[in-house]
DNA sequence: AAGTTGACGGATG
DNA sequence: TCATCCGCCAACT
């Protein structure tokens, strides 16, 4: 019950929630959507956060965030990172060989109505 | 109150 | 394409 303490963080949060069923965003791309240029290692730790409570209690998809290299993020919390992208696929995101997200595909790029 | 920790990204070679 | 370096915010102890 901690993380929403932050306005900054709630930032973030609501960037998140505007990520599509089946698309990824990068953790820069949400720090800039939130007014955060530059500060991707902010949305990592806001994310961070979120997963010690729970994220689907409050709507967040924090499984479409991945880093630039279209990767999920290696994290502490023990098979996170298979959780991730299991529910990835099961949105219809497809992995390389190498376990990376083609961005040119997936990525989510806002349209002209929001 | 100061130090530690933690889901990153761009520049460089 | 990969490895290294460095910048930098918030929560917790």
């Amino acid at each position: 019950m901690s993380a929403e303490r932050s306005d900054t963080y709630r930032r973030v949060y609501a960037v998140v929630r505007r990520i599509p069923r089946g698309r990824v965003a990068t953790y820069g791309q949400v720090a800039r959507l939130a007014g955060f240029p530059r500060h991707a290692r902010l949305v990592g730790y806001a994310l961070h956060s979120l997963n010690e409570e729970r994220a689907a209690d409050r709507n967040v998809p924090w499984q479409r965030v991945v880093n630039a290299k279209g990767e999920i993020s290696p994290r502490t919390w023990p098979g996170g990172d298979e959780v991730q992208r299991a529910a990835l696929e099961e949105e219809g995101i497809e992995f390389d060989g190498r376990g990376r997200i083609r961005l040119a595909v997936y990525q989510w790029r806002r349209g002209a109505h929001g």
